[in-house]
RNA sequence: CGAGGUGUAGCGCAGUUUGGUAGCGCGCUUGGUUCGGGACCAAGAGGUCGUGGGUUCAAGUCCCGUCACCUCGACCA
């Protein structure tokens, strides 16, 4: 782990803020290819199904949490953007219109969504009558397009894959409630699924949700100290039901307006993936969302036997529910040990004429790669079983040790500058003033992450001005 | 949009100064030998040199235009 971090720390520096290794990696293991448009990127079979089990994990999570998926149109109607102020203010700037049909020009031009609290905004305005329509959970998931000027695969392309959820409640608190409680959820997936440790609580003003009353945020740190704000939960008061008269008939006999929530995670996840735990030998992917969670390499394939039991053994995982691939490729065993730690798979079984003899397989760990032991092949289940288990706990372990040693408590501006500028978090008091947001990020590049839920003080006056203190708030360079 | 850079085989590049047969590495194909940490031998396939025009007996190379991409500064899941 400290040697990764080295090693980001001197490529980081050779090509300036962002970390060339990052880009390599995802070309060379082929999670993405990128695409004739600039900034977009080509998912390809590796990659997406990356995403696929990313999917799977997180929509298990919201069904449990009472959601239930939809789908609403890509292209949006100019006008539904103008309806919420702050809305098109934050918007318009990145968003694609659709202006022409063939050579006809259209009477109004459409947004390719970049988010869609606003077609959902008008639709919910229908499908809401009464408080018995409430609360309404939906998640929708989707493609969206922002056309930033600068991309990066997964952290920030003008097309990109997530999940947003869009829901509307009887009252304030609940809709409060909800928007944490979903905080929560991705909190709990990225911990027991991701493996990343993240950082929990609301952003400032400056930082939060064009349209929404308050921002709360998920955020990670990579492996070279920097922020990645990984997904975002909205509490967006009754902005959006004022803007597209969402109403409802309440039980007192009034109509009101209901309080709403959106919240969503993208691909970036797979980004925060790569450079939470990726290092310079590639990949290094969670157990849990591994697309293969072990590789069978048959070592002398030419011995007789040696393909077959190679074989039997694949099956018998593949049908306890593990994701196991067999290469039988004709590449060398040291070409396919390499290829498989660049992309990342947790385990690796090696089976040659030697393991058959002894009854066993000889398996490696891709997060203590160098590592060979041997496991008994008549029990080889529950032993690869348990191992993506201990994977799983260490690599979270490992993370988390590494954040922890990178969060520095700051006092004033030097020190502020001291913690971002040697890849660390900066945790400080704030006046909560957006003057010293600025100057922070004028001075050091860097901006605010957010306020813990624990606001337990850790002095009383703000780092920057050195009036009384509001908040505490961590600050860090970000992608 | 401001500054800088690059376009030559699928990928990475040399060749451009001084015009003269289109090159190298990796990858790919075929055959053989190998196989416990990125194997080796042999034979092959693959090119409108980003693009349009000009100069010249002759242009990847010189001149003019144009397009695309990359890096750095202002916005961002």
């Amino acid at each position: 782990m400290a040697k990764a971090n080295e090693f980001v720390k001197e490529i980081a520096d050779i090509h300036g803020d962002f970390p060339q290794w990052y880009t390599d990696v995802v070309l060379k293991t082929q999670l993405v290819d990128y695409g004739p448009v600039k900034g977009t990127m080509v998912m390809r079979p590796y990659g997406y199904a990356l995403w696929e089990n990313i999917q799977r994990e997180l929509d298990g999570r919201f069904k449990a949490t009472g959601h239930r998926n939809a789908y609403f149109p890509m292209l949006i109607p100019y006008s539904f953007l103008m309806k919420e102020a702050e809305h098109v203010e934050g918007f318009a700037p990145e968003v694609a219109l659709v202006t022409h049909i063939g050579d006809n020009e259209l009477p109004e031009k459409l947004v390719v969504r970049p988010t869609s609290e606003t077609i959902i905004g008008h639709m919910y305005s229908k499908w809401i009558q009464s408080y018995r329509d409430l609360p309404l959970l939906i998640n929708q998931w989707a493609n969206v397009v922002r056309w930033e000027k600068t991309t990066r695969p997964f952290l920030r392309t003008s097309e990109f894959l997530w999940q947003e959820g869009h829901t509307v409640h009887a009252t304030r608190e609940e809709a409060e409630e909800e928007t944490l409680r979903m905080l929560g959820v991705y909190e709990e997936f990225s911990r027991n699924v991701l493996a990343i440790p993240m950082f929990t609580g609301r952003k400032s003003e400056k930082e939060k949700f064009a349209g929404a009353d308050a921002t709360y945020s998920i955020e990670a740190m990579m492996l070279d100290g920097k922020s990645l704000q990984s997904g975002t939960s909205h509490y967006l008061g009754d902005n959006f039901a004022k803007a597209f008269d969402i109403r409802f008939l309440d039980k007192d006999g009034s109509h009101k307006y209901p309080y709403q929530s959106s919240w969503g995670v993208s691909t970036r996840l797979i980004g925060a993936v790569i450079m939470a735990h990726g290092d310079e030998r590639g990949l290094k992917l969670p157990p849990y969302v591994a697309p293969v969670q072990a590789v069978i390499i048959p070592i002398a394939m030419h011995k007789a036997g040696v393909i077959e039991k190679a074989e039997e053994i694949a099956a018998t995982l593949a049908k306890a529910g593990i994701r196991v691939e067999l290469d039988k490729s004709d590449n060398s065993p040291g070409w396919k040990f390499n290829e498989y730690e660049m992309k990342g798979v947790p385990l690796r079984i090696e089976i040659g004429p030697r393991d058959i003899e002894n009854g066993v397989a000889t398996v490696s760990r891709r997060d203590k790669a160098g590592e060979k032991f041997t496991l008994p092949l008549n029990d080889l289940v529950s032993g690869i079983q348990n191992l993506l288990r201990e994977v799983h706990e260490s690599m979270y372990a490992a993370a988390l040790a590494f954040r922890d040693s990178h969060v520095k408590t700051v006092k004033n501006m030097k020190e502020l500058g001291d913690a971002v500028n040697d890849n660390c978090f900066a945790l400080s008091m704030w006046c909560g003033d957006r003057g010293c947001e600025d100057k922070i990020k004028e001075e050091f590049q860097a901006t605010s992450r957010n306020m813990p839920f624990d606001q337990s003080p850790v002095g009383d006056k703000c780092v920057c001005c050195g009036k009384k203190a509001k908040y505490k708030i961590y600050w860090g360079k970000a992608y």
